[in-house]
DNA sequence: TCAAAAGTGTTATCCTTACACCCATGT
DNA sequence: ACATGGGTGTAAGGATAACACTTTTGA
């Protein structure tokens, strides 16, 4: 293997690509350029030392701000973005001719903005994702989808694990997957080039490239994430009362969550400490103000064994 | 950010390195290259269509039996590898030259070899991480950390949160943490470039660069993903026992599992289905062959929500 | 006084864990 | 007979989910 590495080895150009996420007034947003239309992205550079050196680089010349947490979510061949296993194969097109690696970073809004970037909720790109208030959009996706199967089994049972019954169950982390199945139904733009897109693409912004699909990636990978690491905290200031912890938290799951039951879910975990201080000037009685306790960090894995091992 | 893409890109090689496991006799083995010395890797290759599809190509090539489940575990620029945080920056080396694409991917162990590669039990590189039968290794690569952090509190928190106390908890998911520990004091020989190395290196294999890191990034997301997802069975024969799927469990997790708490295990998660037969020929009573049931990649998402959602 | 939000209690149910025990086969 | 591995029962303890309810503030 090693021995051909001189055969016909392809050299390509490196481009970082970041999802910056914060949550702000119970909505996730993510940073993008273009009105919206793309995620930043900048090329890897000489000078830098790392990968992920690189990509905080720029982000922070870019936000002035700096990013607290950043973890990579997957690397692409330029070709074989976006659904390239569906895509009739064409060896005429040859290697791949870019690499584009793609993170995901937690930060909180910036108060400055540059002229060409905004923020903007991850809500606008998948509006079937956020549960938190119905309205009849998932019951009207779901008839398209249906009828796009035409009653084949198989696709309907897809559609059934995914996108869930009337009031059956959610997995809310299986955001890709969605997507995925609604660019097979030629329900979103993106899939224009290489299936028939519907008359009626499913409401959604579209994105340029497979950005959307990235954007996707990171969204699940979030969603996965802060059920077993304290990662919320990243997007929250220092000081903090249970329910804006509770409603960052829904922001992200796109969910609503039980109130008392999930008090005893943090405090379970015992992820946070009373400051002593509290809230006070708005509707309702005050709240005790919070902290995160960073010796957690320390202190466990932060991984359910699950595994019934002995002794 | 984009604008600025033409302004001194980074145009590098990419290489593919892949983490081929498979169990044999309860035994997790990593197929390797220069008697053990380093991963298969490979150049991405003109007509590769896709990151995937390059790999499988010359895995397949390699092995000559196709390997069933792929994934993609990180993705590295070379200055960057091996503890790059932790080395001192040095700007002449200027921008990565390399780019290194790592997989984790599953299969069962090939008869045919050629003379050039090898299986190797993973726990030759990381004897600590078995904990099956206890021998002093623990005991004494607890004391050797003990040693180097010479009573400085942080440095003795991470040692027993790592490697735990003497019967107190173990997390097997922490892999690549309690590699880079053992890096950190000097007491893996890779660590000769950039730390003091100890005058008696714990045991277990070296490997080549940052062979052994990218292994213990494989063994540890595997580890982590055998808890909710079904992969054990790329790793199984099409029919087996219950005791098989243990053993096969156990040895990927290091560590004995509880017969009838595992049983039960499998069972509420409805992962198999008797096939009806037997074995016989064996010590005991005979046992009842299961087979995965594939229908449950499409049922379920496989993630237990663990939010206390309303409703 | 009422709305709004904070916060507590209680129960049924399920899952996990640990322990004990019986079953079927080969030697 | 007994060793070996297969397989079942059960009870304690803890986590979860759904319910109702009290407390403290601002308007």
């Amino acid at each position: 293997m090693r021995e051909n590495r001189t055969m016909g080895n392809a050299v390509v150009e490196t481009e970082l690509i970041a999802v910056l996420v914060a949550v702000t007034d119970g909505d996730p947003r993510v940073l993008t350029i273009e009105s919206g239309y793309a995620l930043p992205s900048g090329p890897l550079e000489p000078g830098h030392r790392s990968l992920q050196a690189g990509l905080r680089a720029w982000v922070e010349r870019q936000t002035h701000h700096p990013i607290f947490y950043v973890e990579q979510l997957y690397t692409f061949a330029d070709q074989a973005r976006a659904g390239a296993d569906q895509q009739a194969a064409d060896p005429q097109r040859g290697v791949a001719r870019g690499i584009s690696i793609s993170y995901l970073a937690l930060s909180r809004e910036a108060a400055a903005e540059y002229p060409s970037t905004s923020w903007r909720s991850w809500y606008h790109y998948f509006p079937w994702e956020d549960l938190r208030e119905n309205n009849g959009l998932l019951a009207g996706i779901r008839q398209q989808l249906i009828a796009w199967a035409s009653h084949e089994e198989s696709r309907l049972a897809r559609i059934a694990g995914l996108f869930g019954a009337e009031g059956g169950p959610w997995n809310e982390e299986l955001v890709l997957q969605r997507y995925e199945l609604l660019w097979e139904a030629g329900l979103v733009p993106e899939a224009t080039r290489y299936a028939l897109v519907a008359a009626t693409p499913v409401p959604g912004k579209e994105m340029l490239h497979d950005h959307r699909r990235i954007l996707a990636t990171a969204i699940a990978r979030l969603r996965a994430k802060i059920k077993y690491r304290p990662v919320v905290f990243e997007l929250l200031p220092h000081e903090f009362t249970l329910l804006e912890l509770q409603q960052t938290m829904e922001a992200l799951a796109g969910q609503g969550l039980h109130k008392p039951n999930f008090r005893r879910f943090i405090e379970q975990q015992e992820l946070v400490e009373e400051t002593g201080r509290a809230t006070s000037g708005q509707a309702g009685r005050p709240a005790k103000l919070f902290r995160f306790r960073p010796s957690v960090l320390e202190e466990r894995g932060f991984t359910g064994s699950k595994l019934p091992l002995v002794r």
